[in-house]
DNA sequence: AATATTTACTTTGATAATCAAACAACATAA
DNA sequence: TTATGTTGTTTGATTATCAAAGTAAATATT
């Protein structure tokens, strides 16, 4: 259980190495592409969850979503129900920037299984599935 | 290979969101946390060493480890060897934040890992120390 | 040996990210 | 209706960060 813990670590460390040189290739800040991958794969939301989500407050968020939407990465659309809210969302040019890191990121879980079999792959998976939940 | 991306991903998401929530708790900043992590697991390094590590330049870290070495948690010691270089790594204090923090990470696997049988935490083991090893 | 180049670290000045607190608009509960 | 809570923005201060310039030491070149 103590070596699973390091190789965990050792594994999130490294995969934070990565995320920082690929965003740094992107011209955008990581907080930024943060932002775009949680838009993309969890498509609009409010402010606070989006805020939540990312770890910081709705004051900071405010701001960033203002450089995002001046970069036209993102968009603002009001809250159907609640005239509070707007929903924040990617633009097609966001989207498209998405879609890259998303490339990226396959190609990178492409790279690292290399040497894992069909049966190791699919009891990978489990694990995670099942890790995943208990977060 | 699409899932298991798209299950890497949310691995480290959440990964991310339990360790800034565990660094709050502490009291010092996640760059903090990181340091210390760093020099806990490696041991005593220099300054171009640890910058590369954690990602920041060198100019950054000076700025970091003054803070650090006045809070108590990390000393200053001459290279042997190269006296253009020092070697920074933990104090006592220091150490024990480290152990602290290595706590919690162990128990977070220990959680996480909780419907996991031993074939699968076996394999699980062997699949990370591939993956790692790709990087 | 003398000089030039590279490397390690610090300092400085500027910018970006962040927070807490105060505020305004709206929603919900009493 | 009134009181309370929630959502998002603004503001002022702090912190993290970088790039560039500077210093000292190591290494390479002549």
């Amino acid at each position: 259980m103590h070596s699973l813990n390091n190789l965990i670590i050792e594994f999130y460390d490294k995969l934070s190495s990565w995320e920082q040189s690929v965003v740094k290739d992107t011209g955008y800040s990581l907080a930024q592409v943060h932002t775009i991958e949680v838009l993309g794969s969890h498509g609009p939301m409010r402010m606070k969850e989006l805020a939540d989500r990312l770890g910081i407050t709705t004051g900071t968020l405010t701001v960033q979503i203002e450089k995002l939407v001046n970069l036209g990465l993102v968009s603002r659309a009001a809250h159907e129900d609640d005239r509070r809210s707007i929903l924040v969302g990617l633009t097609s040019e966001g989207t498209q920037l998405h879609a890259h890191h998303n490339r990226m990121h396959m190609q990178l879980t492409k790279d690292i299984t290399r040497h894992l079999d069909n049966d190791a792959i699919d009891v990978l998976k489990t694990c995670f599935e099942k890790m995943n939940r208990e977060f």
